[in-house]
DNA sequence: ACCTGAACACCGTTCAAGT
DNA sequence: ACCTGAACACCGTTCAAGT
């Protein structure tokens, strides 16, 4: 039944690598699928609808590790964040343009504090570590994409990592 | 001469704050002057002129502290960049989504690496310091102005002030 | 110097109607 | 179930013309 539905998503984070969001029109998507605007309105009840499927689908795939210390934990999901928001044009300003509480988030959010938990990390905080690390992997990406000036990968990773680490240490040194 | 140019800016941030950064039209903002959205072009070449005159116009007043410690020059800069933003309705998404290296933002990063080479942190170590200072006022400013679900804001001023000093301590520690 | 009027090429969205 | 046609109420921007 609802396959179409799967199409008209996978064309809109098409037409969005290739032409940005900003130039991620209703009717432009249409015709990519050669059909009218209107006819999109069976499948998604708005523009705003069809931007939140696209970030529930590109977010999904996050998730953290199921082992390994408390460090490797949130090491994981601030990168597999970043990594998501860098797969695809604008990808940082879609995400985090619209990313209420959005059921995955809170499902990384509360594991990654789980993880801290139990590597004896009292739950006040955790819950402030991770959600610095998370504002940070953020923030960094989000500059990192708007900034036009393209520095190569290898050395953004050096810079993220660096300061991944440092925080990191930040929360080592803050234990009990 | 060029004095109603200031007052199409100020109507901007006005209406910026009273109808939200979605409804901030050149159509409306005319119609508030009572005028024509044409006339409009007389004093910005476009929207985007506009809008990057308002950043600018907002992100002005931010400063680093002259004297103190760079733990303090740090805190004053991370907390008066989240101020600015804020302090005007979607202030965040205004000004991260279109930060170009902008002077002023420059003068605030390099000042900031001098306060904490004075100190005595060495220079690479003081960019990815700042780097990530201020990356993490980003991030946390973003998510906070963009969920809607308002928690008081001396419980939000404490839970980033706890991860801002997360990220000085772990500044501190990988001093030499 | 500043503004109007009219136009151009677009938007998102609705809704009756078709197959 | 899926799509068309036509409309509605908007956009940003340009440009000749007015004062």
């Amino acid at each position: 039944m609802g396959q179409r539905r799967t199409e008209v998503l996978r064309a809109a984070i098409e037409l969005l690598d290739e032409a940005g969001l900003d130039a991620l029109t209703m009717r432009l998507l249409a015709s990519r699928l050669g059909v009218r605007a209107s006819a999109l309105y069976r499948h998604y009840p708005s523009k705003q609808a069809l931007l939140d499927a696209m970030v529930a689908s590109l977010v999904g795939p996050a998730s953290v590790p199921e082992e390994g210390t408390w460090e490797e934990s949130l090491r994981g999901a601030a990168s597999g964040m970043r990594e998501v928001m860098l797969a695809h044009r604008d990808g940082a300003r879609l995400i985090s343009g619209f990313h209420h509480p959005g059921d995955e988030a809170v499902a990384v959010f509360t594991r990654l504090v789980e993880a801290l938990a139990g590597a004896g990390v009292p739950a006040e905080g955790a819950a402030v570590a991770v959600d610095t690390v998370l504002a940070y992997a953020n923030g960094y990406t989000i500059e990192e994409q708007a900034r036009k000036t393209e520095w190569p990968r290898a050395e953004r990773d050096r810079a993220f990592d660096a300061g991944l680490e440092l925080i990191i240490g930040g929360i080592r040194t803050s234990l009990p």
